[in-house]
DNA sequence: ACATTAATGATATCGTATTATCGTTATCAG
DNA sequence: CTGATAACGATAATACGATATCATTAATGT
């Protein structure tokens, strides 16, 4: 095998620990101090898709990210200040009767924007 | 005045009849006719958006889209088989349940995605 | 007619996320 | 030790949306 072949489990540990899906980038800066590369990091994540392992959270305006494709149904919260995305439990209900006449639904996504816990209580503001 | 001061008019007015948001090169498309360039578009849409008389719409994945700013809170269906967008009328509520303590949202968005109407009809499927 | 100005189109350039290339290195088998 | 293999990092290349540049052309005023 080659040099380090636990980047993948380094990888799983870290999204496994994460408060929501994480961005390729987001994942090197985790594993700073490993000295990982982007290259490896976009591998394994590559991989993790094919194998069914990760799946990937696409919000507006920003980069994918990933997360383990072994969660319940969920939503996200998107921090306005420090960009960080949150997993949300639970759905609202309600959403089929937006569905117009003769439009078929099979999947719907809610983002709630905003600012995280650590900001509203570190006062960083918007500007 | 230049040589066709009227595309601005062009674009207000096939924004205004489209079932939904319009990216940049919707609208090119759209005025196919005119041969109006991929540059003038994005300028007029660009004034559009410091004049606050457009707003943009990014959903996951896609290229910027934009519409008439003059619209009341609405949200969107995006169709996995043409790509075009629908404005959906109505919010559904419960959304305020979702955020987690401590954290503050100041706003949100609904995407559905699945077939549109023509797509139903026309019997185009997914591969 | 002539000069001025503003709008335009072609295209070059940029920014950013992602993928491909390739030489290097660790691990392993014989 | 030697050769093969797999993982790696640096970085070149790509894709694509968006913007900048610049010469051209139409409308306007004189």
């Amino acid at each position: 095998m080659g040099r380090h072949s636990d980047y993948r489990r380094l990888i799983w540990r870290v999204l496994g620990a994460a408060a929501g899906p994480l961005s390729a980038e987001d994942l090197r800066d985790a594993l700073a101090e490993t000295g990982i590369g982007i290259a490896t990091v976009y591998r394994h994540l590559k991989d993790g898709l094919s194998d069914g392992d990760l799946v990937c959270v696409e919000l507006p305006g920003g980069p994918k990210r990933f997360e383990p494709a072994d969660q319940p149904h969920h939503h996200y919260f998107e921090c306005v200040e420090c960009q960080a995305v949150f997993d949300l439990v639970g759905c609202p209900g309600g959403l089929d009767r937006l569905v117009p006449p003769g439009f078929e639904m099979d999947r719907h996504e809610v983002i709630l924007s905003g600012r995280c816990h650590d900001c509203v209580s570190s006062g960083r503001e918007a500007n």
